[in-house]
DNA sequence: CTGAAAGCGCTTACAG
DNA sequence: CTGAAAGCGCTTACAG
C-alpha cells in the first residue's frame, strides 16, 4: 500500500505542498475554499502525517518515558493506569521501562529513554540505586523530569511523594491505641528513601508513646514481597514470644506473617495484630482482612504526569520551571486484623 | 546544550559527512584509520544519533505497541514482563496502552499505533470488542501483528493461546474426581473466546462424565474480578443450597466466593470445593489455598514477542511470512480448596 | 492568499 | 577509499 503524503494531495489538487499543510494545520492566511478542498482530499486518502518527519521537523516525540522498580506489582500498576490516562488525554504515549530493582538497568533505561528522544521522562528508583548521576545528566540534557513515590532527596527536580514518615507513625500509632506493647516492624532495605522514613516514623510512635525501642525487634524485607513477610514472621515467632503487633512495610509483607499465622493457630490480631501498608485490593479479601495505609497510587500516576506535562510545556516555550514537591494525603483503614 | 551531529563531527575533522556516517556505521569501504579517527571524535563529543532522522530515513521506529484490556492485573503484569524483556533484548522499545476493556478505545489505541508507525503491535482483545476491522486495517497496512490470549478466531494472523478448552475440561474434572456431584460454573461475559472455550470445556467435562449440564447453575461475571465472584457466589446460595462444587473462570472470582464462604461459616472445600484459574501468586497465599490452573503468563509474553520480531525481520526484507499459532503448556494445582 | 526554498539530521546510490 | 548529492516527509520564514 502506498503511503499517502502531502505531495500525494498537492498534486491531485494542482497546488503546492506548503499550502497542503498549511490548510491541514488551519494556519489563517489560507483561503476557506482551499482548506475544505484540502480537508476533504486529505480525508478521502486517509491521510496521516508521516510522524517521523514531523518530530525530526518539531524536535519532539509526543512520547513520554517511564521507568519504574517492577510492573507486576500492584501500587505500580495504578500508579501506570493514573499515568496513561492523563498522557492519552494530552496526546503522548508512554514507554514503560522496567529497572528490576537494578540501579545498573535503571542507569541503561534513562541512556534509552534519552537516546530515542522522550519529551520527559518520569521515574520512581530502583532499591539498589546508589547515586544520581544519571538524573542529573537527564537534567543536564534540559529532559523535563518527574520522580514518584521512590525518590532521592538528593536530586532537584519536581518529585510527587506521600509522607512515609508520617504514615508509619500513624500506623504504629494505631497498634499501640489498639493495646499492643511490643511491637515488631517488618521493614525495607537499607537504602530506599521510603523505606528509610517508614523506619523512621515506626521508631518516633514507639519513643512519643513511652515504648522503648528495641532493634532486635526489627527485621529487613529486601523485596518486601509476601515471601519475605512468611521469612521474617517464622523468625520473629523463633526470637520473640512477646510481640503482640506487627507494622510490615508493605500489605505483601503483613499478609505473608498472616499466612504463617494463620498456619500455626496464632490467632490475629487476638494474639497478635498486624497493619500493613498500601491498601491492595487483596488486603480486604483475606482473612482476617488486613488493617493497612492507602497509598493512592492511580493518583500519584495522574499527578506525576500532570507535574511532567506542566515542565515540558514550559520546556516548549523556553520558560524557566521551577521544580515542585507535591505530598498526596494518605489514610489509615481499620480492618480486621488489629 | 548543543546537540552533536554528524556535521559537527565531520567539520571538526575535516572530512565529509558521508565518510563520518560511514564510518560509524562500520562501513566496509572505510580506512581503518579514518574509522578510528571517527569514531575517537564521536566519544569524545559523545555523539548520539537523532533518531528522528534515523526513523524517517530507515522507515522503522523500533518501537512496538502493546495492547492489553488491563494492567492492573496480575496475568497481564507477567506477560508485560516477558515481553519488555525480550523486546529490550533485541533493542526494541514497547508503547504499552489500556483498552479498558472497551471497544471503542481499543480501536482508537490501534489508530494511535498505527500513526506513530511501531514497527509491530501484539494486542489481547478487549472483552467488549465485537468485531476486528481495527485489526484488519492492521494487516492491510502491512504492520506485523500478533494477538495472545484473548484472541479471535476470525482474524488471519499469528497467536499465542493456551488450550482453553482443555484447561477448564480438567479442572471440572478434577472437581469430579474429588466428589463433586453438582457443580456451579462462574463464566466470563458472552463475547470473549476463552470465556466461551472455558465454558465448553466445563460443560463437556460434565456431560463425559455422566452429570447433568444444568444452565441455572453458570453465572456470568461480567469483569471477572473479585466483587463478580462475591456477588455471584451470594446469588448461588440464595439459588442452590446443594452445590458442592464450583469451577470459577478466574482466581480473583474464586478468592471472591471464598471470601463469602468463609464469612457465612461455609467449609470450604468440605461443603464446597472451589477451583480458579490463572495461577496467581496471591492463591497460594489465601486460606484455605487455592486450587487452580497454572497460566503462564510471563511465558506468553517471551513468546509473543519472539513471533512479533520474527514477522517483523521477514517485513523488513520484504518477505512472506506465515502466521503461526501456539499452544501454551497449562498446569492443574491441587491446593486445600479442592 | 499562494508557493518556492531551505532545512531538520541522517543514509546510501553513485561517481571519481 | 572519499565525498557530492539526492532524498526521507514535513514545517515555516520569506517573497510575491
Amino acid at each position: 500500500m502506498k503511503e499517502v503524503t502531502l505531495k500525494q494531495i498537492a498534486e491531485n489538487l494542482g497546488i503546492s505542498i506548503t499550502t497542503v499543510s498549511k490548510a491541514l494545520k488551519d494556519y489563517p492566511d489560507v483561503s476557506k475554499k482551499t482548506k475544505t478542498l484540502v480537508k476533504q482530499e486529505a480525508k478521502k486518502l486517509r491521510y496521516k502525517p508521516n510522524v517521523f518527519a514531523v518530530n525530526l521537523r518539531t524536535r519532539e516525540s509526543k512520547t513520554v518515558g517511564l521507568i519504574i522498580p517492577e510492573v507486576v506489582h500492584h501500587f505500580f500498576s495504578s500508579v501506570i493506569n493514573g499515568i496513561i490516562e492523563q498522557a492519552e488525554k494530552k496526546g503522548y504515549l508512554v514507554i514503560i521501562l522496567q529497572s528490576n530493582e537494578s540501579y545498573k538497568l535503571e542507569k541503561k533505561q534513562v541512556d534509552l529513554l534519552i537516546s530515542k528522544r522522550v519529551d520527559g521522562i518520569m521515574i520512581s528508583l530502583a532499591n539498589k540505586t546508589v547515586d544520581i548521576s544519571h538524573l542529573k545528566r537527564v537534567k543536564e540534557l534540559e529532559v523535563p523530569l518527574v520522580m514518584f513515590d521512590k525518590i532521592s532527596k538528593l536530586m532537584d527536580c519536581s518529585k510527587i511523594i506521600i509522607n512515609d514518615r508520617e504514615a508509619a507513625y500513624t500506623a504504629t500509632k494505631h497498634l499501640i491505641d489498639s493495646g499492643c506493647k511490643r511491637i515488631a516492624h517488618f521493614r525495607g532495605a537499607l537504602l530506599p528513601q521510603n523505606s528509610i522514613d517508614r523506619f523512621l516514623g515506626y521508631k518516633k510512635a514507639l519513643e512519643d508513646h513511652g515504648i522503648t525501642y528495641d532493634s532486635s525487634l526489627v527485621y529487613i524485607c529486601e523485596n518486601v514481597d509476601y515471601e519475605d513477610g512468611i521469612n521474617a514472621a517464622k523468625k520473629l515467632l523463633e526470637d520473640h514470644d512477646d510481640v503482640d503487633g506487627i507494622f510490615a512495610i508493605t500489605d505483601l509483607a503483613a499478609i505473608g506473617a498472616i499466612s504463617v499465622f494463620n498456619e500455626r493457630g496464632i490467632r490475629v490480631p487476638d494474639d497478635i495484630s498486624i497493619m500493613g501498608f498500601s491498601n491492595w485490593f487483596v488486603s480486604s479479601a483475606i482473612t482476617p482482612s488486613l488493617s493497612t495505609v492507602d497509598q493512592p497510587g492511580y493518583e500519584m500516576g495522574v499527578k506525576t504526569f500532570k507535574l511532567l506535562y506542566k515542565e515540558m510545556k514550559a520546556r516548549r516555550k523556553n520558560k524557566e520551571f521551577e521544580p515542585k514537591t507535591v505530598e498526596l494525603e494518605t489514610r489509615l483503614i481499620k480492618r480486621n486484623s488489629t
